[in-house]
RNA sequence: GCCAGAGUAGCUCAGGGGUAGAGCGCUUCCUUGGUAAGGAAGAGGUCACGAGUUCAAUUCUCGUCUCCGGCUCCA
């Protein structure tokens, strides 16, 4: 007998070589059904595979990721298998879970190309194989084993992979006529897929190099009921109709022209006004927090750039230097602010007591990105960063570096951006060639992000390699509408600029000493923000944000003096409020702009006209009364305040 | 930049070798209304751009540009 241990601490005995799915039939019968894999001492294993000495156990549904994962992976190999029915000969590459599913990396046999709907048949086929519930069967080979049965295949991917696989560790799943490469773990059999989606087909270098083969990869997800996929596809539906791309349009936010270029946004009066709000915001709370704005020019001089290290690092990949009539002078579209703002910090002497300096500035720079990187307002070439940069002495580093964390912290609390990761980005330890500076001072930053994160009690996961090339960084990450995470504030502390471009204080000392630079942009960039500020209000801004707070709609053509007299008074009292004075019935008036998620409709009629009051209705609540439009005016004004208040005054 | 798909009216889309259609929007007229779509008429398109095939190309072929989904990249 062995003793197993339950995730409640509880002790039971079963007979040696129980599996994880034995286990879960001693439970009940209901979790017997659900369980999909199970950890034993902390490793995720088939339900099958016998356990043959004392363990903790934990058995994983499909509310648990590991579940899923293992539901998923399984997936893929049922994928592949339905691939290599139809297109025998396929190699292929790796086939592993996604946060919405999986994929595999397949290389067709040649003169083979897949299309959208050769998907459909595939996924027919894969429901065919799980109905016929083929066991899951894991072996362990030695890496000889492994490596001629591949070869018999002709499969070099798999091939490359067992030559890095250490000989002892390789094991083989096998279901049906399909076998494959993987470490597991694995469904019990097939027939747990019940409903299968294939979502759709891209290209992807071999490794994610791009000097390598371009396979195709098929991304799916599965379920183990049909009613959870049609929900998913529900799911996907509306994600769509938040898609920020899709509203920029249709709220006439921002625009593209093919006349202006790929990338550069066109931001029309309603997605300025919008900007020019949260520029607004921002600016009052960097104002508490002791920053002074600085403004400074969209092009410098190309020697600026290669004192900062940027020319060598981006040079080619920029836009090109620009040329004047003068011989041999030359400029460059700014790509960043930071060296502007270090010149700025050269001004002047600064003496230990002036520091920290803190420099702001809404400062648009323009950057070469890849043809097909670029995305709505998330990827852009010409994009404005709500920049600042830090100059502080060592001792205040950590106390700084904090401090921004609480704007960025404002700043979710005001937009009620919950669901972020923090992600601290350092460099990649076998790749120095990639990074300037020196080891000793990107060990002071690593720390120093370290531990302020610690002492904030913030939550992270560490990349390595994932740093700039001039410092690490701690990035704040959101979800787009679809899921797709995209980096919104960044935090970066810098020893290295400072010592380029020479930047010194006088020490109390009387010595010169070289400040501490933190880089930072609460928003990352107006662009991708409101991009993704869009995707999480679906287009309804909160009252104090949006560019148009009230509508003013007379019942008829009579009462559109009295509207635009009210829409004055309010303008007048600092609320953005337009008059729809179409020639419409009221019903209509009020459906259309509903449907522009304007917060507040004011009705006005005969009866608000005769006593000077407006009908308040409230965007998605229906009527609130009637009132005079200073009341109105205060009660907006307090609603204004109330979403506000502490968070800059 | 790479792999795959797409581009028809301001928007959403249908159509298809004989130079185009719908709904919404827009303009004008009728209507002057009370809390989610009143009625009528009208304007608006080099069918992304450039070549080729053809008696004839918006439709077929090739190239270019842009957009979409991924990959790579992201100071």
């Amino acid at each position: 007998m062995i003793k197993i241990t339950l995730p409640d601490n509880s002790v039971r005995e079963f007979p040696k070589g129980s599996s994880g799915l034995d286990i879960a039939k001693t439970i009940s019968n209901r979790l017997a059904n659900d369980v999909l894999s199970v950890s034993v001492n902390g490793e995720v294993w088939d339900l099958t595979r016998p356990i043959e000495a004392d363990a903790a156990v934990k058995l994983y549904t499909w509310d648990d990721r590991e579940g899923k994962e293992t539901f998923w992976h399984s997936s893929a190999h049922l994928m592949a298998e339905a691939i290599e029915f139809f297109y025998p000969g396929t190699r292929f590459g790796i086939g592993p879970t996604v946060d919405t599913g999986f994929y595999y990396d397949v290389d067709l046999p040649s003169g083979y190309q897949l299309v959208e709907k050769d998907l459909e048949k595939i996924e027919k086929k894969m429901l065919e194989l799980a109905r016929e519930k083929h066991d899951i069967v894991r072996s362990q080979v030695s890496k000889a084993e492994a490596l001629k049965l591949f070869t018999e295949k002709g499969d070099e991917l798999k091939l490359e992979l067992i030559g890095e696989l250490e000989d002892g560790t390789i094991s083989l799943y096998n279901q049906g006529g399909f076998t494959d490469l993987c470490r597991g773990p694995h469904l019990p059999n097939t027939s747990y897929v019940k409903a299968v989606k294939l979502t759709n087909i891209a290209g992807a270098y071999w490794r994610g190099n791009e000097k390598n083969k371009m396979l195709t990869r098929v991304y799916g997800v599965t379920f183990p009921k049909q009613k959870m996929l049609e929900e998913y596809l529900v799911m996907i539906e509306e994600a769509k109709k938040r898609d920020h791309r899709k509203l920029g349009k249709e709220m006439e936010l921002f625009t593209f022209s093919e006349a202006v270029g790929q990338g550069l946004p066109l931001w029309l009066p309603k997605g300025a006004q919008l900007r020019a709000q949260l520029e607004d915001f921002l600016r009052r709370v960097q104002k508490k927090y002791g920053y002074d704005q600085v403004i400074t020019p969209h092009i410098g001089d190309v020697q600026l750039y290669k004192t900062s290290g940027h020319y060598e690092k981006y040079g080619k990949d920029s836009f090109q230097v620009i040329k004047t009539p003068a011989e041999g002078e030359e400029y460059m579209l700014k790509p960043m602010n930071c060296p502007h703002h270090c010149e700025i910090y050269k001004s002047k002497p600064r003496s230990y007591k002036d520091l920290p300096v803190r420099m702001a500035e809404f400062g648009t720079v323009y950057r070469y990105e890849q043809s097909g990187e670029l995305h709505g307002l998330t990827r852009v070439r010409g994009f404005t960063q709500d920049d600042a940069h830090l100059f502080c002495r060592p001792d205040q580093l950590k106390e700084e570096f904090k401090k921004v964390i609480d704007i960025i912290f404002i700043i979710f609390k005001a937009l009620e951006f919950n669901d972020y990761n923090a992600q601290i980005s350092l460099r990649d330890p076998d790749k120095p060639e990639k990074y300037i500076g020196t080891a000793e001072n990107w060990e002071k930053a690593e720390r120093a992000i370290i531990e302020a994160c610690q002492e904030k009690g913030l939550k992270t996961v560490t990349e390595l390699g994932e740093a700039a090339f001039y410092g690490p960084k701690l990035d704040f990450m959101i979800k787009d509408a679809l899921g797709r995470s995209w980096q919104l504030g960044t935090i970066q502390v810098d020893y290295n600029l400072p010592e380029r471009f020479q930047l010194e204080y006088i020490g109390a000392d009387d010595k010169r000493h070289r400040p501490v630079m933190i880089h930072r942009a609460p928003f990352g960039s107006m662009e991708r923000f409101v991009a993704v500020l869009i995707e999480h209000t679906a287009g309804k801004f909160p009252l104090w944000l949006t560019p148009d707070q009230v509508v003013v709609l007379p019942i008829s053509e009579k009462y559109n003096d009295y509207a635009r007299t009210v829409s004055n008074i309010l303008n007048f009292s600092d609320i953005r409020s337009v008059v729809d004075d179409r020639n419409e019935k009221i019903g209509r008036k009020i459906r259309d702009n509903e449907l522009k998620r304007i917060p507040y409709l004011l009705i006005v009629g005969e009866k608000e006209a005769e006593s000077a009051t407006v009908s308040v209705r409230r965007q998605g609540e229906g009527d609130k009364g009637a009132m005079t439009a200073q009341e109105f005016a205060a009660l907006v004004k307090e609603e204004v305040k109330m979403q506000l208040t502490g968070l800059y005054n």
